[in-house]
DNA sequence: ACGAGAACCTGTTTGC
DNA sequence: TGCAAACAGGTTCTCG
């Protein structure tokens, strides 16, 4: 589910009901998530106040004092869900696996019925934390312009698909906006690195961030499960252009063709084969 | 050293 | 209708 503008829906929404709160208590009702939740991690964060909230890539961040990181993933199928008034006689249900409950009556609920996400705390510099080590650049930073991106790949024989849903190369893309992305800049999923210009990345940096942006402007995509944190569905996905639109018309002005579908990396691709080439 | 493919897990949709 | 197979937004591990 949750790409990067899932995420930064879900941190734009967090950040004002628990910013500078402490956190009081929270609860477990499964630790054998993606990886096994600590059996510290009730007492790493348990009376911490939250300094900050962030994001990178996928990863949502919670800077508490004291140097700990709370570091939440969704995987494909997490939710996050927050009541701001607290819950008196809380039932978990289905697939809730964690609650925090904060000293202003924030009441946070992490469910995730494929278990793919997980949560974990880092102490110290997020420089060193094992996962963002060899992640790639924040496709919304300023780095990020087609000089850069066509460092990365110009010597490379993978497809873009491929390349784009490589973390190390662009962080944050996952298989809807990789689709979306290369429709907007009308480049086909199957063309190599290596055969990628100079100016073809100026076009690729110009959609990728075009297309988040306005993603993260709409709420993120809900296919099924994304929820923003009250519950809310997204509303991209009524922007969506490629995706999940096989055999329907290329809405692209002037283009007659028809999106397909391919599997490209073990991955769902949509494109139009007569306007990206 | 790299890249493709499998694996992780549950729920829903598709096809016979 | 019923059941099995395919498929789903991500990341990590294994194997060639």
């Amino acid at each position: 589910m949750p790409e990067l503008p899932e995420i930064e829906t879900v941190k734009l929404g967090i950040e004002s009901t628990v910013l500078g709160s402490v956190i009081t208590s929270t609860k477990i009702f499964r630790r054998d998530l993606r990886f096994p939740v600590d059996k510290n991690f009730e007492k790493l964060i348990i009376n911490k106040r939250v300094l900050s909230v962030g994001r990178r890539s996928k990863y949502l961040l919670f800077f508490l004092n004291k140097k700990t990181i709370l570091v939440m993933h969704l995987g494909m199928s997490g939710k996050i869900n927050v009541s701001i008034n607290g819950v008196s006689e809380y039932e978990p249900s289905k697939h809730d696996h964690i609650t925090m409950s904060f000293d202003n009556g924030v009441f946070l609920i992490y469910n995730d019925p494929r278990r793919f996400g997980f949560v974990e705390t880092i102490k110290g510099d997020l420089a060193d934390y094992k996962r963002f080590k060899y992640m790639g650049i924040e496709p919304l930073s300023k780095k990020f312009d087609a000089l850069h991106l066509w460092s990365k790949i110009k010597n490379s024989s993978r497809v873009l698909k491929n390349i784009f849903l490589d973390q190390k190369v662009v962080a944050g893309l996952g298989n809807i906006y990789v689709s979306e992305a290369l429709w907007d800049s009308q480049i086909n999923p199957k063309r190599t690195g290596k055969k990628t210009s100079l100016a073809d990345c100026k076009k690729l940096v110009v959609s990728i961030k075009k297309v988040l942006e306005k993603a993260i402007k709409y709420g993120g995509t809900t296919l099924k499960d994304f929820r923003q944190i009250g519950g809310e569905v997204g509303y991209f996905q009524n922007k969506l252009q490629v995706y999940g639109k096989e055999g329907e018309a290329c809405c692209r002005r002037k283009c007659k063709g028809t999106i397909e579908k391919a599997v490209i990396s073990g991955r769902s691709t949509f494109y139009c084969a007569t306007c990206q080439k």
